[in-house]
DNA sequence: CTGAAAGCGCTTACAG
DNA sequence: CTGAAAGCGCTTACAG
């Protein structure tokens, strides 16, 4: 290995000048730059930035821990963070919690791998990160995870601590631009397939929902109201009970694509048309969606958004150049396929 | 920021002894143990791994550049790195070169990626990684692309150079089990739906096929063979073709799942009964193939097995401790769902 | 415009 | 069993 040492040597400098070429520093005579240049390249002369690092007490590496890389959202989210990491010079260390094999969709079980995160954040810290992004595989309260003196930021997920941020999109807006779709094409029956009502994205959809009924004077009926717990078969077996209710609704919201498949499979079973008998709209946009028939209609999450957003917040409270927002909400956008049809030709 | 420094001072010692205890190295009396850790856990020492790297000319760090993080098969890769690394204590210094975004599928166009390539490396270089896995979004040979003094393993694609290995799966076997598979159920007219024939895994899964099919003394039949290009409509296109071909096959081997959509769809056209008057297998267990309609009976992929192997191999290199293998091919498995039936059932 | 020297926070032969 | 000291590869006031 060479080091500036044997640079400066071979140019008849010293170390200092070296190391100012290298990083474009103080002045240099354009000859002795040249010199060292040279030099530099003949050696083929590799910089150690961990010693840089040291000196400097600067890593321009960023933290990213990824509750669990293999659900569907995270990818998206960590490409942008590595699109905006790339903009900024920045590096990436990536650990990966695995959550969704230790506990499932059983958040409730999340206790039992805080002491990975508080562990996967010691290491960080001792690999001085100046920052820490925490990529959630929903958004949940997440306050008092993690305690540190270095800015961090919650991806996908929420945290009220000072000194950290949290980016997420808007649930309320997305559904009731959805409901408002639905509403714009005719449909006054709209059903809602929830899913687990604790949740954070549950509550904001659901009230998206409700207010894009109340503010055009269309009644809230409770029996079009049914909770899942975000899995296909639930979709299934709640489109079962929506399509027997009396007054049967002409469209079904379902908040996540798993459940509107489930609600596909119940009108194949029950000779119910989509979209002619039924419209569907679903909710994140997953690969799948696009493969069910029909086409899902569907709300798209701005995950790579999210990933980029996260990090330049994260970038503006290490550089502290700006106030970032501590609380962002990006807006989804409806992606229109085939599973919506107007209300004035059903039936 | 506590330092090792003030650790000393404050339990009376010097820096040696309280390295030696965090080290758990040299003898030292259970007394003074005692004390420094008692001192280091009132200070809340953290200690400074850029420090002791630096010192070692060791990072525990592995530099992993992945092709694409948003092709399907990434996350699962990493997914099984992140598992050995957490094993081996290793941590992962991430690089997502998206490709994807740049060029799609063109890879002839890849040239242009080639400098993005080497920034990548020479910045984990830079950084002192202690080796490098490269995972591709598809099989092909990468021989050249990386010229590095330290260990490199291709994941999910290969090269050829010294003290680099290669970890893939079987295509070859796999297609062989699924045409056999087909064979077995009691199927003679089995067409293949290839992907671009210039591709390793679209030659090895064809082999596969053609072996399967020889060794039970069936008749090739050039006719059944048709290529597409990976995506959903060729699959479509294809089978439109093979099922007015005028022997027609009973299966379907479909060498990706989208083409298997595709399969899907050109069957609910021509009133073509899947599996009653088709059977079709698919290629890569992507999430969309259990959600097709029937649920996709098809070929899953080894891809945390991959990662996972790929981390075992490139420790095995840095340590010495063993020679690993070089071209390392992972074995894949028949998720078996509703698209194929017996034959003798059909008709 | 350039160089000598201190120091970032660790580890590790070596001496005692 | 413990400590003094050198050194890992850089950067950066400071002096000249």
């Amino acid at each position: 290995m060479v080091r500036i040492k044997d640079i400066a040597k071979a140019a008849n400098v010293s170390t200092a000048t070296v190391s100012y070429v290298i990083n474009e520093r103080g002045n240099i005579s354009s000859d002795t730059r040249k010199k060292v240049l040279k030099v530099i390249k003949e050696l083929n002369y590799q910089p150690n930035n961990v010693a840089k690092s040291l000196k400097i007490n600067k890593t321009n590496t960023i933290g990213v821990v990824v509750e669990d890389i293999t659900v569907f959202s995270s990818p998206e989210i960590i490409n942008g963070i590595n699109e905006s990491a790339d903009e900024n010079g920045l590096s990436i260390l990536l650990t990966n919690l695995r959550v969704h094999r230790r506990i499932g969709n059983n958040f409730g079980e999340f206790d039992k791998c805080r002491t990975d995160v508080k562990a996967a954040v010691e290491e960080l810290v001792s690999r001085q990160v100046d920052g820490i992004i925490y990529v959630g595989v929903h958004n949940r309260d997440l306050t008092g995870l993690i305690e540190l003196d270095k800015p961090v930021v919650f991806s996908y997920c929420s945290s009220r601590t000072e000194n950290q941020f949290s980016v997420n999109y808007d649930d309320e807006l997305a559904a009731f631009e959805a409901t408002n779709y639905l509403i714009g094409l005719g449909h006054q029956k709209i059903a809602l397939i929830s899913g687990l009502i604790d949740s954070i994205p549950a509550h904001g959809r659901f009230l998206g929902y409700y207010k894009a009924l109340v503010s055009h004077n269309l009644e809230f009926n409770p029996e079009y109201v049914k909770t899942g717990d975000w899995e296909y078969l639930s979709g299934y077996t709640m489109a079962k009970e929506l399509l027997s209710v009396k007054n049967r609704p002409t469209a079904i919201l379902a908040m996540n694509d798993l459940m509107a498949g489930g609600v596909f499979e119940a009108c194949r079973e029950s000779g119910v048309r989509v979209p002619e008998d039924l419209s569907v709209i679903g909710f994140d946009n997953r690969e799948c969606s696009f493969y069910f028939t029909p086409r899902l209609t569907t709300v798209n999450l701005p995950l790579n958004e999210i990933g980029m957003k996260s990090m330049e917040i994260l970038v503006g409270a290490i550089r502290k150049s700006d106030i970032p927002e501590t609380d962002v909400k990006l807006k989804c956008n409806l992606v229109e396929r085939e599973s919506v049809m107007e209300y004035s030709t059903v039936r």
